[in-house]
RNA sequence: GGACCUGUAGCAUAACUGGAUAGUGCCCCUGAUUACGGAUCAGGAGGUUGGGGGUUCGAAUCCCUCCAGGUUCACCA
């Protein structure tokens, strides 16, 4: 049992003897002593004045008293107004430590059969990923890799959006203007080569719309009707008919797109359980239609279009079916999460998708409730949002975008050359040093992406490249190689990884980073419950930066007792331990030296 | 116009869900290396938590209102 546990069923135990007040010992809460007082725990006691008729520092008193007197852990105690600062015996401490030292995996929850599905990077095939899918991808990732580590079993699926007037946009600028080129013949990224003919399509498309303009049309009607658009258009038509040159295009095209981002995804690490393409799932949902109405949940309009009511929930009406009975995204996405069930019963499904679909995933799940799907409540609309440039909004068709292999490539660039200044790793073989490159480049991306809310939209200033010093993924990284290079002198000076936990008086730093290393299953769970990857990078970082303190508060090898040497060692090495895992769910490899 | 999201120091971010003097990083200033890694550590400067009301022992947090920015409300995806 961790002691912040501990501390608080004893505590419920006192309220109760004491006061006659039943709290569970789970609705306890005990908040960490901030750095200026004694201690480490704190209860506040304001709140149990009115029940008890007392004044709060009275009760901490009290309570105080109590654990001092029946609680195993607590040495003594502090009262400063309402608030109750509990210091624990130096020897629960360090009986923890060794506890934890000796367990395992520790903060791997036992694995249960629940299954988590999670959608994540959801691309379109005609452009290439940039930094927006960046960070969906290691939201999305980093998500599953902590539901693991919460005893989920875990399905990670992609869609990808490989059909639609917007893949045929690129396919028409390609038959007019490719000349046969390929990516090969003219050596560039598959996904890349697409994206450039995605753009051309738009140039062509906003100069035909002026020259329209100019001769008296209205903008609306010529954005409508210009000649490029039109041919779009057709080449649609032509796909949902299977017309076979269409068909050996849009697979050509596409595959150069999917080498292209197979390779994007092997850097930044992702691989899913199952990709789903919307062009075989595009056309499920009509059944549900059907239901829907049976059901009374779906209502048809003279027209024969199928509408949803949500007034009663304060949204509107939605359009399910159109009155030709042609799909719209809603019916689409009804449709494959039923697909998505049947392929594996899931307990929780998890979209990453931007906020500006936020109106979308709440009609979709409260649509899903009507029809009482057995998987309703466990839906979740994971909502990031979008990232800036200093300029403005990221936009595809305008070119104005971080595409997300130059901001790699521009990291691990960085890296490099900071890593060449500091000049510490003069003997390392080349191999092993570009590797270094890629793992502290991408872990300042990576944790640049993930240590804020997912609910702000974030500001990406590119002329400020991503720092490398403070709240960063290289400060975490730094932290392991340099324990990892402590362990390592521990090794060949042959100081045992072993202590006696009883004859120790710790300082402040050592007790603060017991505590923190106590409490990373807490905080893995409450990451998991809140789908929130923020909870570790910002605990990690805590750890990361307490141990530094400590490694200049006290020596190791330097220090004359034995025993005390031998738990300073081992106190290092189950940090590195818990940054290396808490790293890893992240999604950020660590470094032995760098 | 309706709905939703966001607003904390020059910039970036946190606050355990209502608790102590609002933490932290970047930037700026001052110090620390004969010792285990200075991508580090210690100290300092910088705040009317967008504004105004309210609720109570106590508010960045809850309620009302206004302001600013964003997203969305299509027989688009």
């Amino acid at each position: 049992m961790n002691i912040d546990k501990q501390l608080r069923e004893s505590l419920s135990k006192a309220l109760n003897e004491l006061y006659n007040i039943s709290i569970e010992a789970d609705n306890l809460v005990l908040q960490p002593t901030r750095k200026e007082f004694q201690g480490t725990h704190t209860y506040v006691t304001f709140s149990m004045a009115k029940q008890t008729r007392k004044n709060p520092q009275l009760i901490a008193e009290e309570l105080g008293n109590y654990l001092v007197e029946k609680d195993a852990a607590t040495a003594s105690f502090q009262v400063v107004k309402g608030f109750l600062n509990i210091t624990v015996h130096d020897q629960i401490w360090s009986n923890k430590l060794l506890t934890i030292s000796n367990c395992e995996a520790w903060g791997q929850a036992p694995k249960g059969d629940h299954l988590a599905v999670i959608e994540i990077a959801s691309p379109n095939t005609n452009k290439p990923l940039h930094l927006g899918h960046l960070r969906n991808i290691c939201l999305g990732f980093s998500v599953s890799n902590i539901l693991k580590k919460a005893g989920f079993q875990v399905r990670k699926v992609c869609i990808v959006n490989d059909r639609g007037i917007h893949i045929c946009k690129s396919m028409i600028a390609y038959q007019l203007f490719g000349n046969e080129d390929t990516p090969d013949s003219i050596q560039m990224k598959g996904d890349h080569f697409v994206g450039k003919y995605y753009v051309k399509f738009n140039d062509v498309f906003k100069k035909e719309v002026e020259k329209l303009v100019a001769s008296g049309i209205s903008h609306k009607e010529a954005s409508q009707n210009a000649p490029i658009l039109k041919e779009a258009k057709k080449m649609l038509k032509n796909w949902e008919a299977h017309e076979p040159e269409t068909i050996a295009l849009w697979e050509k095209m596409n595959r150069w797109v999917y080498a292209g981002f197979s390779e994007t995804y092997q850097i930044i690490g992702a691989e899913f359980d199952k990709t789903y393409y919307e062009s075989e799932t595009y056309l499920l949902g009509k059944d549900i239609v059907k239901e829907g109405l049976e059901k009374g949940v779906f209502y048809q309009k003279d027209d024969q279009s199928v509408w949803v009511d949500l007034t009663d929930q304060g949204l509107d009406e939605k359009l399910i079916l159109r009155g030709d009975g042609t799909s719209v995204y809603m019916t689409q996405d009804l449709g494959t999460a039923d697909l998505r069930y049947e392929d594996a019963t899931f307990d929780r499904s998890i979209y990453v998708v931007g906020n500006e679909q936020d109106y979308h995933f709440d009609v979709l799940f409260k649509i899903l409730k009507k029809l009482d799907r057995p998987y309703a409540n466990g839906l979740y609309h994971l909502s990031y949002g979008m990232v800036d440039l200093p300029s403005g909004k990221m936009k595809s068709r305008e070119g104005t975008v971080v595409d997300a292999d130059q901001i790699m490539e521009d990291m691990i660039k960085t890296a490099e050359a900071h890593t060449k200044e500091l000049g510490k790793i003069e003997g390392v073989d080349k191999q092993e040093a570009s590797a270094l490159y890629k793992t502290l480049g991408l872990g300042a991306l990576k944790y640049f992406l993930i240590k804020v809310d997912p609910k702000k939209r974030m500001l990406f200033n590119p002329e400020e490249s991503i720092s490398f010093q403070g709240d960063t993924g290289p400060f975490v990284q730094y932290t392991h190689a340099r324990i990892s290079s402590i362990l390592r002198k521990a090794q060949s000076t042959q100081v045992p990884l072993e202590f006696d936990p009883n004859d120790l008086t710790l300082c402040t730093s050592e007790r603060a980073l017991i505590y923190l290393i106590d409490e990373y299953p807490a905080k893995v769970q409450s990451a998991a419950n809140g789908y929130a990857p923020s909870i570790i990078a910002q605990y990690i970082y805590e750890l990361a930066k307490e141990y530094n303190r400590f490694y200049a508060e006290v020596s190791i090898f330097n220090e004359s007792d034995s025993n005390n040497r031998q738990f300073r060692v081992v106190l290092s090495e189950q940090t590195a331990k818990i940054i290396k895992s808490g790293m890893e769910l992240l999604g950020i490899e660590v470094p032995y030296r760098m």
